[in-house]
DNA sequence: CTCCTGAGTTCGTTGACTGAACCTTTGGGC
DNA sequence: GCCCAAAGGTTCAGTCAACGAACTCAGGAG
């Protein structure tokens, strides 16, 4: 269970984005990021990551300019981990991914539907096959028939319920 | 350096691919596999990777029905590994986390410009503007002008080349 | 003052990656 | 037959990242 990320020596731009977003977890934090988790509390809760790796994962995601800290309270002082615009560029390839397992990987079906609200159509490859690309925004989020709901913990449970993507979990 | 994988306890399809395709080195060998590398020996000479890691990589890519291994010399015996239609179908999400690597993080300008051949449009988001899905076969790779050569190895000479995807590398 | 929560940091242990050396099969040159 | 080289691995000791439990620290609440 490691995964260390440097390739250098290869002049690649796959290369060069998996040093980013490659690493153990951090596609993970991404993916939670995209359904509305911002809190260190809250992703600590859902992956089951060791402490040390999610604060040193969310920091080298800020110090890439993929996520930035927002406070949003002030006593006591408590940031929030938002994706930026560069984040949020990432959406279509990591649903792309999460695709390709779901029809190769997922025998009891989809695990998460994913339809996009202005037109009411089913994503495919990242984007709505009538309107083009896509914001995350406009995205909606629901169980399918083959997700298993098992866990038990806070954000699990406020995820079962449908959602867009983007938009703020609130768990407390 | 180290990146291991497995997301047991996710139900997630993102999780699941991330176990097969999100280990350290396996998505540099899909992008290898994909631009025509298919011996051992190339992608050793490529990749720069630990020959324990490299012969683990694609028995696991193997096991996992994305890769293929096709005898093709009996005296020595000898065989190569080929992406399967299973393996093939990752090149819509490697291309376009490759662009977002493109986008945010090659200064010099596109490393690599992918053009679908048929209609000879570059392509954007894994697939041509004006087409809709293409088929690796279809498209033509060649260098940009943010490509950095100063790989010396016979493959990532050969590789200098504008080829097709999936079209058989020649070193010897 | 004491307890509690959120957000980390510290640290010993475990396990994956690294790189060099070694092994096996086969063919070619002599 | 004998020796060497190449392809495709396997083995092994050392290193480094991930793991997980314990600890720290700041700021309320009572």
């Amino acid at each position: 269970m490691a995964l260390g990320t440097d390739y250098s020596g290869q002049d690649c731009s796959l290369a060069r984005a998996l040093e980013l977003v490659g690493e153990r977890w951090t596609p993970l934090i991404l993916r939670d990021a995209f359904v509305g988790v911002r809190r260190y509390r809250d992703f600590l809760a859902h992956l089951d990551i060791p402490r040390a790796v999610l604060a040193a994962r969310l920091q080298a995601l800020v110090d890439a300019g993929v996520m930035t800290k927002v406070r949003y309270q002030d006593a006591p002082p408590r940031d929030e981990y938002v994706l930026t615009a560069k984040g949020r560029e990432l959406w279509p390839a990591l649903h792309l991914l999460s695709q390709w397992g779901e029809r190769h990987l997922s025998e009891l079906g989809p695990r998460r539907v994913y339809t996009h609200l202005p037109c009411g159509s089913r994503l495919e490859a990242g984007r709505c096959p009538s309107c083009g690309t896509v914001r995350p925004e406009d995205v909606e989020v629901r169980l399918g028939p083959g997700a298993v709901t098992s866990r038990t913990d806070a954000v699990s449970v406020a995820l079962r319920e449908p959602r867009r993507l983007l938009e703020p979990l609130r768990t407390s």
